[in-house]
DNA sequence: TAAACTTTTTAGATTAGTCTAAAAATATTT
DNA sequence: AAATATTTTTAGACTAATCTAAAAAGTTTA
């Protein structure tokens, strides 16, 4: 139906639009897709005459309601061949992403409904993204980052906000891996850092910066 | 590393060798891909320049190691993928084709590995063709057509010579289906036609054309 | 508000893969 | 061995997606 290119630029335009709410600017979709601005206006022009984005020059985008169920449909094969890879084919959770990659743009909705079912009804990525129902419905996650607890606070670890290997990496071998608890013990004033404890045994100092990247769950 | 075209050209060119032990011509090739002689003759100076096969103005074309290094591979991804869908998501044998079509050509040697040590390292796909393994070593299968039994021999169904969507459904709706015992009663003189018994149960009447279309392990 | 800077668009090229139509080579018939 | 038919290759064009360089529009600064 559409081009691997095309549900690309959908994809990274909607992902864009979650953050922004204005109207998307060429120069944007161009750091997010790696390419030049000029390949950019051509291919908007293209998805402009599909109805499947707003385009009016000058002024950037908005994605249609089609173009929004194009991009929600590749984000959940994203997620879903994801969680494949990771529960069943015990892929580390840094090393998904790029094979997902490829295979979201695999034509067949009857392969993904199966592939659902198959994996149970995940809810959510190996990273704690949610991922979309057949209907695109999207669970709403209450997840805060780690940083925004405060010194006594327990939380379970659900997700990354940061979703580069070398973060997902280093959370692994530091065993801050989801669903783990963690309470927040000391926020050092200087720096921000902070000392947690991981399900009651190891003791870690986390620099803001990775406590800025952690999502939890917030206990009581 | 290979194009998406690039794999379905040697993977073609590869499946046309097994058969004819000669030198694959342009129109051959144009007939199994679907297009035309004349952009098979682009491709094949392509893949002649890429040391993928040897390639001689109006004598065509040979696989060197490479391509057909190459091929193996591709059809290697084919069957496990095909066995994927159908061990672990229920396809019906007459679906998993054209969705491995698509993915056969993901980019990822971890990917197949794993795969295939998920699936149980499989020598089969589910149409009974062997899967080759890893360093591209093809178990010859010791299968006969049914059409060569001779009354009173019995075999185990192992595997299909048509491939089509048509005939698979036909053998499933007649519960002819990979691993049944079958028992050849009566070779009708007139037409060839068998009649066979499937597991001890159910008589079917066949015609030489079926008969000819499913592989068999014989038994003594 | 005009100059300077930034962003976006256009113009023109390129590459992969395909096509049609015509030319060239090979194979088959007479 | 010609004539005819078939197969294969070439020539030139097309589409999707990309690029560079230059023009146009929009934004910021003085
Ligand atoms: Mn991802
Ligand atoms: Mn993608
Ligand atoms: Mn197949
Ligand atoms: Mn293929």
């Amino acid at each position: 139906m559409y081009s691997f290119t095309e549900e690309n630029y959908l994809k990274a335009i909607y992902k864009l639009q979650e953050q922004s709410s204005e109207s998307i600017n060429t120069n944007a979709i161009a750091i997010v897709i790696q390419t030049k601005a000029a390949s950019v206006t051509d291919m908007i022009k293209k998805l402009s005459e599909k109805k499947l984005l707003n385009y009016e020059k000058y002024k950037g985008v908005v994605l249609t309601e089609l173009g929004k169920k194009v991009a929600i449909e590749t984000v959940r094969k994203h997620r879903l061949w994801e969680t494949f890879l990771h529960n069943k084919l015990n892929f580390t959770w840094d090393a998904v992403h790029d094979i997902a990659e490829q295979l979201e743009h695999i034509q067949s909705q009857e392969l993904i409904d199966k592939l659902d079912d198959f994996l149970g009804f995940p809810s959510h990525d190996p990273h704690g993204d949610p991922i979309p129902g057949k209907n695109g419905e999207m669970k709403e996650s209450n997840f805060v980052v780690l940083s925004d607890l405060r010194e006594g606070e327990l939380g379970i670890i659900s997700g990354v906000v940061n979703h580069s290997s070398l973060f997902l990496k280093h959370l692994e071998s530091n065993e801050l891996i989801l669903g783990k608890r963690i309470l927040v013990q000391v926020i050092v004033a200087f720096d921000n850092s902070f000392q947690v404890k991981i399900e009651g045994k190891k003791i870690l100092q986390l620099s803001n910066e990775v406590a800025r990247n952690i999502l939890v769950k917030k206990m009581k």
